[in-house]
Parts: C-alpha cells; structure tokens; sequence
DNA sequence: TGTTGTTACAGGGAAAACCCTATGTGTAGA
DNA sequence: TCTACACATAGGGTTTTCCCTGTAACAACA
C-alpha cells in the first residue's frame, strides 16, 4: 500500500456469519482494519454516531431487513459523503446495481468474487476512488446501451394493460368494460398476442406475463 | 476439544467470497482445518475423488447453481455416509430443512448465526452427532407438529396432479388423456377445486397454484 | 390524392370452459 | 345387511374462449 496507517472497514450485513468470517478475511490484508460490523443500515448509523473512528470504506450489503441497501446508501452520501462505499450482493440485479452507483457507491462486489479479489477492490477504491468486477460492468455496460429494450417495450400500453387483467379471474367482457372498449377490441388484443407470442390459450398468456415479469401475483 | 488430531472441514458455496471468508474463520478455531471448498455438488464430488484426505465435516450451502444443497446431501448419504454435514442457509425454508435432515443432514446453520456459534455447531456435530441452531429447533419443531398439514396435504394426489396440468396450456380433454381419465371426471375435479378454493375460472386455480407454490413455472 | 398502416370494432361459428344434477361401483362402518 | 361415503362418470345446458375474416376511421406520407 502507498498509504502508511492502515485504513477502517465496516461491514454492513445482515448475516452474522457472514460479516463474521469477512472480518477475519479482511484482518489478515496488510493495511486494513475491520473496526466492527453492523447488521443493517440503522445499526451502521447507531455505531457511526457511537464510535469515535470514522471508517474509510463501508462494505455495504443490498439485501437487508430493516434498512436496505439503497436506503442506506442514500442516507451515507447525504451525511458521510467521504465513506467510500463498496457494495455487497449475491446476485446481479441491473437496477439494483445502478440504484447504488447512482446514490455514490464507489463500486459493487459481487459476493461470488474470490476472497483475493476482495484485497484489489479494497486497494483500487482507496487509491482511483472506484472498482467494478468484472462481471457486474459488463451488466452495467449493458444496461447503458441505449438498444436494448425491456420487454416491456415490445408490447403497446393497451396490450400490457390486457396482460395484466387477463392475469386475472376477469372476463375478457369484464376487462373490456374496465378498459372502455368493446369485446371485440380486446378479443383482436388476444388473438393479436397469442399469434406472436405462440401460445395457446390464456394460461399460456398468464406463465408468459408471469414468466417476463410483465405482472406479479 | 476431546479429540487429539485436528477435523477436516469442506466448505461448498457457490459465493467464492463467502466460502473464502469462512475458510479464514475456521482455520483460526482450535482443532479444525479447511481441506478445500468446492463450489456446488458437482465440483463437491469431483475433489472428494480427487484428494485423498476425507473431510470429517462438509458445510453444504443449500442455494446453488448445477447442483443443489437437497441433491448433494442425497449423493453424500448415498456414497459417503461416514461424512458428517451441516448444512447452510440464508432463510429458514421449513420444507427445504426437513429435506436436507430427511437425507441425513446432522444439523442445519443459519447464515445470520453469530461466527463464535460456529465453533459450538462445529463442535457438537463432532461430539453428539448433530446440531440445531435455536432458530432452526422452532421452525423444525413447528413443522413436526401434527396440525400443522402442508398446504399440498388439503389436496388428494389427483387433485394434485391435476392442478399442475391446469397450470399448462392443455386442454382440460388434454389433461384427461394424460390422467387416463374421463374428460367428466377431469370437470369433476375442476368444479371441486372452484368451490373449494371460491375461484371462478381457470386463471384463478393457476394464480393459487402458483402463490402456493403447489407448481412452479 | 391515393397508399399504407394502425386501431377499434363486428359477424359468425366452433371449441372449450363452466355449471348443475344424477348414477353406478366399491368400500368401510354401524 | 343397511348406510354412508368417496370416486369416476354422464347428460345436457349456458357462457366464454378462441378463431377467421372484413370494415370504418384516422393519421402519415409520398
């Protein structure tokens, strides 16, 4: 390391054993320091209003009770904006990863990375301010392509709101009369996405709506 | 400890960062040493024929990828029954605990168990045999309890099956064909559930289906 | 001004889904 | 042996879904 006194790490988790075995991982790396961990976003601001040492990095996980992730982060760059915040996830959620770049984290870890890599992320945050893995920039990259479309996009606001009744135990009647519109419309709605989407019948609309994440039951 | 020489420990998880932090941890208790850690089942089986030493203890992850918590404790038992597992998880999933100890799982660690309670379920598996963490003990308990029926008790098998056939673009006379049943009888079963279950047609048995995981898509 | 495309809608019909009621068969219990 | 109950099945009806084809209204565009 360039820099002589060893830096402060919280980490910020709401799986004990977790933080636990991260802490002793992280003591074993020349010039860091776990100063404690915190088993959610309240409990991290409890400890950095008790604790007299301000951390210079925060491992902050996304998937928490209480407080989560994002809503911590928002809460840190309000009031610690010089806490660099490296966060911490199982899976690479697109949106979620954004939410956190965008509210200031530094970077994001994704927890499948080698415990080696953990020392280069902590080193690269320090000394250029930032770090992505691999595997969540080539996420990132993809998300800020501007050409590709949700799914979302594929479908007109008429027929995304069809979907989403005919995920119902409504009519195809019933949802003409929710959609002001006559039967026969909503009829060419269906006949018009079971020829494109290939399905056969409205359960087939219901798995591909449920399937897409076009509804939520 | 009681024994004398040292207990070999095999860590699998898919999260690499995870894994290697627990390495550290174990590697600093008293009488335990981390041979390897794989990271799913399969890779779990290829080192167990590679290296020679047998682990005393494997830490099993339920949640991963290529193969499964449930499926590597069904081979474990199977070809090395000698192998004491504990097995790991983020939530308490009761159906998916009561599978890992139905295959000879000698106890069941939650992730958000303090790290220095490790030791004690390291311990304990050694000695007694098994492990419960308080938190597992309540949901295990609750779910041996008589009148407590799994939501897939209230039905009968061909009610069952039938219900996951619903969930698929088959036709009802479809459906039949494949219970080796009469179309009627199949109409029988649909108007049972409609009553039973206060749905109105076909969308709602799927959306129940679903929400109580009797199927999935 | 004609062409093209999109959107709402209709006619009409076959198939499937939906619903009520009833019957034969087997089995367990009084 | 009578009764009760579960189960597969039928008859026969209404409603809804599913499907093809066609048209009127309107906007965009050459």
């Amino acid at each position: 390391m360039s820099n002589t006194k060893s830096k402060n790490v919280v980490i910020v988790d709401d799986h004990l054993l977790f933080a636990g075995s991260l802490e002793q991982l992280i003591d074993t790396f020349d010039g860091y320091h776990v100063l404690y961990h915190a088993k959610n976003g309240k409990d991290l601001i409890l400890q950095l209003k008790a604790v007299d040492q301000c951390p210079d990095i925060v491992l902050l996980d996304i998937n928490m009770p209480v407080m989560n992730g994002v809503e911590t982060m928002e809460w840190l760059t309000a009031n610690y904006p010089e806490i660099k915040v490296l966060a911490l996830s199982m899976e690479d959620e697109e949106t979620t990863i954004l939410k956190m770049l965008m509210n200031g984290a530094k970077g994001y870890l994704l927890k499948d990375i080698h415990p080696e890599k953990l020392k280069e992320a902590l080193d690269e945050t320090i000394e250029k301010g930032y770090y992505h893995s691999e595997k969540v920039s080539a996420t990132l990259l993809r998300s800020l392509q501007p050409n590709v479309p949700s799914i979302e996009d594929s479908f007109k606001e008429n027929e995304l709101i069809f979907m989403k009744l005919a995920c119902s135990e409504m009519t195809y009647k019933e949802i003409a009369g929710k959609m002001n519109l006559s039967p026969k419309t909503i009829d060419g709605y269906r006949q018009e996405l079971f020829n494109r989407l290939e399905i056969k019948n409205r359960v087939g609309l219901v798995i591909y709506a449920l399937k897409n994440n076009l509804v939520s039951i």
